[in-house]
DNA sequence: AGCACGCCGACT
DNA sequence: GTCGGCGTGCTC
């Protein structure tokens, strides 16, 4: 070790720290060249591994740089790797003032390791105080906070923000309860329906790291499904994690795990708990009080020490898209948990995203599904009702509601409750054949094109150019049409219709839980849907178009989970159960409802995401700033060469007023935005590149700020 | 981002 | 000579 990086405890006989700023002081006065290194000779520092690596929490700053500090002896002890500490840093020297050598102001950082000697050539600093002793920061999840940073372009900062919940000295103070020895395995319980459901489990009981991407069946068993998988890795001395979307899902799985493992065997993290609860919880994981977890997106962080299992419950709710930065999904999360602690995985819906899809047929995962005959016992039986249907109905056409529709509710109400869907309000439109409905896309980059004032040209949402000469490559017909919004008027004529029964909503601002098996009409918007006692008689679908039309590319998908989702709580086709769609028959996702084949229509529409170079084969990143700032960045940017940019274009002018959305532009400003797209595999070397660029624009002052989103969620 | 350092023009 | 303009670059 040499002593001219100073910090090896040589120098315990002279001076205090204290003085450390007066002795450079007065070297500078004697004009010895800076660069020749300085050292810490007299100061008290600790005498084992005097150095300490700290990722300063300062933002976007200095993107995933450490900086060594001096350990001074007395907090030798409680400077370990992991804990939080607070530091000086500051631009200079330092000043000296009343004897004190001070940098920058005092800032929040990580300890991340405890080295005997600096690579730095310059005096370093002592580290300023040890928050508290504990070692929050584990060395794995460190490692995943780097991945989830790097496969994000991100800083390791702003995931460490998500990973490690804020302080609170309280809940430090008070002990974890001693962990409980491993319970024995599970029954397979309802596993069993599944043609490998047994097997899955077998495998977690015994250490296996199995993979599995389920498509569960309809029904309320989902939850202690999960929570015997859980049971099942617990019982091979191994943690388990599982996050759901809300926090109903939380609540079913909270109470099934209560259910099958007895009290005090898991945690419950959810954002809504209040900071102290929510970080004693988190504690007595990171301890190992508490082997396993249920929670919302932030528990896709949550420090299971040797994690055996991860699971998701239906990954293509937008509400496992983390909003802080880098944005990353918890199953992108949960992917690099897996890889990186070699433990199994199982990602479970009602339904099928394409990247589900995507680890089945690349063989990452293998499909945990039910059979065909299975598959009909449970499910509802689905009909549709399309434009051919609606023509011939004089009086649905005057009221919107289709004669099949009110008739499956007449029926319905007879038996139990009915469930009726309406959508959500606040979607763009865009513009779709008019003949077939399949939406418009850009004969260039296969971008969703956008109607203009009427008569005007189109226009790509993605590439910018122009459409003068439409045709439908499906049909050939060239007419375009606006797709509809507005249905909610629907329900409330329907309740007008059936006026000896009563109308329950569930929504945004007031979510049911459950409903009494009694019959009712349950009007609720997706995602908001009530569980029904004994499930319901049926349920109506209403307004297919407007989901279908929405801008983005899983319309189909997100339109089919909903679809599902809401099927799943209706009683299966033996004991009566109906769903109505009021959608297109011919169309894919509708096919796929009435079939209940989500995995089959995730399928087709990979294989046709690979043919259009769509996400999630190839990988796109979005990069938006003001037109001079955007240019600024792209020319300096060093794309992997196979990278193809898409745009720029500009994005819709936000207007004061009214909710703000994430991501969009300062109120008022005109930005641009590109894409950016990469063949599969140049993913990692695409976020290396932006990062890069993102980090010298900063040095370099670069005028105006550009933000980086990989997978963007709204890409047309 | 702050903040100090440094290399140029007008002042006691 | 030296006080201080803001352009550059660093922060352990």
């Amino acid at each position: 070790m040499s002593s001219e990086n100073g910090v090896t405890g040589e120098g315990a006989e002279g001076a205090p720290p204290e003085q450390l700023a007066l002795i450079r002081e007065s070297v500078r006065k004697a004009k010895v060249p800076r660069a020749k290194p300085r050292t810490w000779r007299g100061a008290a520092l600790a005498k084992q591994l005097p150095v300490a690596r700290v990722l300063v929490d300062k933002g976007v700053l200095h993107l995933d740089r450490y900086f060594d500090y001096a350990v001074p002896e007395e907090l030798d002890a409680d400077a370990q790797p992991g804990v939080r500490v607070r530091v000086r840093f500051g631009a200079g020297r330092g000043r000296v003032r009343d004897g004190r050598r001070e940098g920058g102001g005092l800032i929040d950082g990580f300890l991340i390791e405890r080295l005997a000697e600096s690579d730095y050539s310059g005096p370093l600093a002592a580290l300023a105080q040890v928050v508290s002793p504990e070692r929050v920061l584990s060395e794995e999840l460190l490692g995943l906070a780097r991945a989830v940073a790097d496969r994000y372009a991100g800083s390791l900062a702003d995931v460490l923000q998500l990973a490690v919940p804020p302080r609170s000295a309280r809940a430090e103070q008070r002990p974890s309860p001693a962990p409980l020895p491993p319970p024995g395995a599970p029954q397979a319980g309802s596993w069993g329906r599944y043609e490998r459901g047994s097997a899955f489990l077998e495998s977690l009981a015994t250490g296996g790291a199995p993979r599995a991407v389920w498509n569960a069946l309809p029904g309320p068993e989902w939850s202690e499904e999960l929570a015997r998988a859980v049971a099942a890795t617990l019982s091979s001395g191994r943690g388990a994690l599982v996050v759901v979307p809300d926090g109903r899902a939380v609540a079913r799985v909270d109470a099934a795990l209560t259910a099958v493992l007895g009290e005090g065997r898991h945690a419950v993290l959810t954002a809504d708990a209040g900071p102290e609860k929510r970080y004693r919880e988190w504690l007595a994981v990171r301890r190992g009080a508490v082997r396993a977890v249920v929670g919302t997106r932030a528990a896709m962080f949550a420090p299971v020490q040797d994690l055996g299992l991860v699971a998701l419950w239906d990954d293509g709710d937008d509400s496992h898209s983390e909003p802080h930065a880098p944005q990353p999904h918890a199953r992108e999360v949960l992917l690099l948990r897996a890889a990186q602690d070699k433990c199994a995985f199982l990602l479970g819906s009602w339904s099928c995203t394409v990247e589900a899809a995507q680890l089945v047929e690349s063989g990452w995962a293998g499909p945990l599904v039910a059979s065909r005959e299975q598959v009909r016992a449970v499910a509802p039986l689905v009909r549709t009702v399309g434009d051919q249907d609606l023509a011939r109905d004089e009086a649905a056409r005057a009221a919107r509601l289709p004669t099949l529709a009110w008739q499956a509710v007449r029926e319905g109400l007879r038996h139990g409750p009915v469930l009726v869907q309406v959508p959500r309000r606040g979607y763009v439109p865009r513009m779709a054949c008019g003949n077939c409905r399949a939406p418009a896309r850009c004969r260039h980059c296969s971008g969703p094109l956008e109607g203009q004032e009427s008569g005007a040209a189109l226009k790509c949402g993605w590439c910018g150019r122009e459409e003068p000469a439409w045709h439908c490559p499906e049909c050939g017909g060239f007419r375009l049409r606006a797709q509809v919004v507005g249905a909610r008027r629907t329900a409330e004529e329907l309740g007008r219709a059936f006026p000896a029964v009563p109308v329950r909503t569930s929504g945004r601002e007031h979510v049911l839980d459950t409903v009494p098996g009694a019959p009712a009409l349950v009007v609720s918007t997706p995602g908001a849907e009530p569980v029904a006692e004994g499930g319901y008689a049926a349920a109506l679908l209403l307004d297919g178009w407007a989901m279908l039309g929405r801008p983005d590319l899983r319309a189909g998908e997100d339109a089919l989970r909903r679809w599902i989702a809401a099927a799943a709580l209706v009683r299966g086709q033996g004991a009566g159960g109906t769903v109505v769609v009021v959608a297109e028959p011919t169309l894919r996702p509708v096919q796929a409802l009435v079939r209940w084949d989500p995995v089959g229509h995730a399928v087709r529409e990979l294989g046709e995401r690979a043919e259009l170079g769509f996400p999630p084969v190839s990988r796109m990143a979005a990069v938006s700033g003001t037109g001079e700032a955007l240019a600024g960045f792209l020319s300096a940017v060093e794309l992997p060469v196979e990278a193809e940019v898409l745009g720029p274009v500009p994005l819709p002018v936000t207007t004061g007023g009214g909710p703000r959305r994430v991501g969009a532009p300062p109120v008022g400003e005109q930005w641009e935005r590109v894409l950016v797209r990469v063949p599969p595999g140049r993913g990692a070397a695409l976020a290396s590149a932006l990062k890069a660029a993102q980090a010298a624009r900063m040095a370099a002052r670069g005028e105006g700020v550009v933000w980086v989103r990989v997978d963007p969620p709204d890409i047309g």
